[in-house]
DNA sequence: TCTGGGGTCCTAGGACCC
DNA sequence: TCTGGGGTCCTAGGACCC
C-alpha cells in the first residue's frame, strides 16, 4: 500500500502559518513576476479565482473581497516543505519526496493496522508540527492513491483521509474520477480519450489494454494498469541525479540594450553554476534562450535559442557565465523588447569524474582548475553564511530586468531579520 | 500596462553503420 | 520494370508533472 500526503493549496498555507489574520481571509500567491495566480487557498477558489490567471484580469475582484495577495517566497515555501518531509520521514519506514509539496510513504509494512486511523494521526502531526494542513490517500498503486488524495481534497466528508483498500471503494472511486484528473493523463490525451467515450478513470482501467498499448504510450498503459490496481511505479528513494539544471526569468520590463541581456543571462548562467555545486555536477552543455513577450505582436516576436558544448565539463560560474555571454552574442537581435531569457546547463555528470578523461588537445584543460575550484568554495561559502549574492562576480547584476516582487512576505523560517515585522 | 519556473519521459524521424 | 535487411544513435518537439 502507498500513503500519498499532499499539502492543501501549499503556498497559500505557508503564506498563513506566521500570519493568523490571514486564516479568515482568502488568501492567493502569485507567479515569479507577480504576473499569475499560482496558489489559492479554499476561499479563494471559493470566489472563482482560476489557477493560472493573470493578476491584472481579476485585480477588482481581489480587491472587492478583500483578498490578500503574495508574491511567491520560495525561501519560505522551501524550507517548510523541508519541515513537512522530516516530519512524515518519522511516520513511515520510506518515503519518496515527489514535489516540494507531496511525499509518498511505503505503507506496505503496516500489515493489518487500521490506516485510516494511521492517516489520520499523520495530518494531526503535520499540522502540530508545521501548521500546514495536508490530505492522505492510501490505496495499492501510486496512481490509486493520486485518485484517493484527490477525493480526500474535494469531499469534506472525507475529512482529509481516503482509504482504498477494497475493490468495491476503488471501483466507485474511479467511477467519480474524470479521466483528466487521472495522473499522468493530460490535456492532449483527455481530448483523444473522450472522442473515444473514455471520460472517467473507470472507464481508463475498463479500455481493452492492447487498444491502450497501441493507440497511447507505454506510459499511459502503466497508468492503466496501476488504476486497475497493478503496480508498475515504485517508491524512488533516493532523488535520480539531475539530467539537466535551469534558470530562468520574466522581465519586471522589456529589456532593449545588449547590456542589460547580459547582465541578466551572466546572472543566470552563475545561478546555474552555484545549483551545479550544490548538486554536486560538472556541466558540458550550455543552452541559452531568449525571447520578447508571446503576447506581443507576431511581427515583433524573436525568440532565439542556442546550445554549445563547454570546453571541459565544469561547474565555475567564470566558465560558465562566459560560455553563456558568447553565445548570447550570436542570439542577439537588436531592436526588440526581451521579455524572458534563461540558461540551462544539461550532459551532466557527478564531479568525481570530471577530469577524469583527457582531452585531446593537450594545450586544454579538462577540468575547472584547483584555483578555480577553491575560489567557488569561498564564494559559496561567504554567500551561505552572509546571505545570497553577498559576494558575486561583477558582471552579475539585476538593477535593469529585477522581476516585480512587490508582495513579499517576510522569510520567517530562515532570516533572523525578517521574524521582527511578524505581528499579530 | 500587466500573462511562471523547473523538470522528466517518450516518440518519430533523420543520419548513419554493416 | 526490377532496387535488402537489420541495426544504433541523436535530436527536436510534444506531452506530461508540480
Amino acid at each position: 500500500m502507498f500513503a500519498l500526503v499532499d499539502c492543501n493549496n501549499f503556498y497559500a498555507s505557508c503564506e498563513r502559518v506566521f500570519n493568523p489574520a490571514l486564516r479568515s481571509r482568502p488568501v492567493v500567491v502569485l507567479s515569479n513576476n507577480d504576473g499569475c495566480i499560482i496558489a489559492r487557498s479554499e476561499e479563494a477558489k471559493a470566489l472563482g479565482i482560476q489557477m493560472g490567471t493573470p493578476v491584472f484580469k481579476c485585480r477588482d475582484l481581489l480587491r472587492r473581497n478583500k483578498v490578500a495577495v503574495f508574491s511567491s517566497n520560495y525561501s519560505l515555501y522551501g524550507d517548510m516543505s523541508s519541515r513537512v518531509m522530516t516530519t512524515l520521514a518519522d511516520l513511515a519506514p520510506d518515503i519518496e519526496l515527489y514535489s516540494i509539496d507531496e511525499a509518498f510513504l511505503d505503507m506496505s509494512s503496516f500489515g493489518r493496522y487500521d490506516l485510516a486511523k494511521y492517516a489520520r494521526l499523520i495530518r494531526r502531526r503535520v499540522r502540530q508540527h508545521t501548521g500546514i494542513p495536508v490530505c492522505v490517500g492510501i490505496a495499492p498503486t501510486k496512481t490509486l492513491a493520486k485518485v484517493a488524495n484527490r477525493l480526500a481534497k474535494k469531499n469534506p466528508q472525507y475529512q482529509g483521509v481516503c482509504l482504498l483498500d477494497r475493490a468495491e471503494l476503488i471501483a466507485s472511486a474511479l467511477a467519480m474520477t474524470k479521466v483528466e484528473d487521472v495522473w499522468g493523463i493530460g490535456r492532449q490525451l483527455s481530448k483523444l480519450l473522450s472522442a473515444r467515450n473514455i471520460k472517467t478513470a473507470a472507464d481508463l482501467a475498463a479500455a481493452p489494454a492492447p487498444w491502450v498499448r497501441k493507440h497511447l504510450h507505454i506510459t499511459d498503459a502503466k497508468v492503466q494498469a496501476e488504476l486497475n490496481g497493478t503496480s508498475c511505479l515504485p517508491m524512488e528513494l533516493v532523488r535520480p541525479a539531475k539530467q539537466s539544471i535551469c534558470t530562468s526569468r520574466s522581465f519586471g520590463k522589456s529589456v532593449t540594450t545588449w547590456e542589460e541581456l547580459h547582465q541578466a543571462v551572466a546572472t543566470f548562467a552563475g545561478k546555474c553554476a552555484v545549483k551545479l555545486r550544490k548538486e554536486g555536477a560538472v556541466a558540458s552543455m550550455l543552452t541559452l534562450f531568449i525571447g520578447t513577450s508571446p503576447f506581443d505582436d507576431i511581427e515583433a516576436r524573436y525568440w532565439g535559442t542556442k546550445s554549445i558544448a563547454l570546453p571541459y565539463p565544469t561547474q565555475d560560474s567564470m566558465t560558465l557565465i562566459h560560455a553563456a555571454q558568447s553565445v548570447l552574442d550570436l542570439l542577439f537581435r537588436a531592436g526588440h523588447g526581451y521579455k524572458k531569457a534563461g540558461v540551462i546547463v544539461s550532459e551532466l555528470s557527478p564531479v568525481a569524474f570530471a577530469g577524469r578523461t583527457l582531452s585531446l588537445f593537450a594545450d586544454e584543460a579538462a577540468a575547472d582548475s584547483e584555483q578555480s575550484k577553491t575560489l567557488m568554495l569561498v564564494m559559496d561559502g561567504i554567500n551561505q553564511r552572509y546571505g545570497r549574492g553577498a559576494v558575486r562576480l561583477a558582471s552579475e547584476n539585476s538593477v535593469a530586468w529585477k522581476p516585480n516582487q512587490e508582495q513579499l512576505s517576510p522569510c520567517c523560517t530562515t532570516r533572523w531579520g525578517d521574524i521582527m515585522v511578524v505581528k499579530g
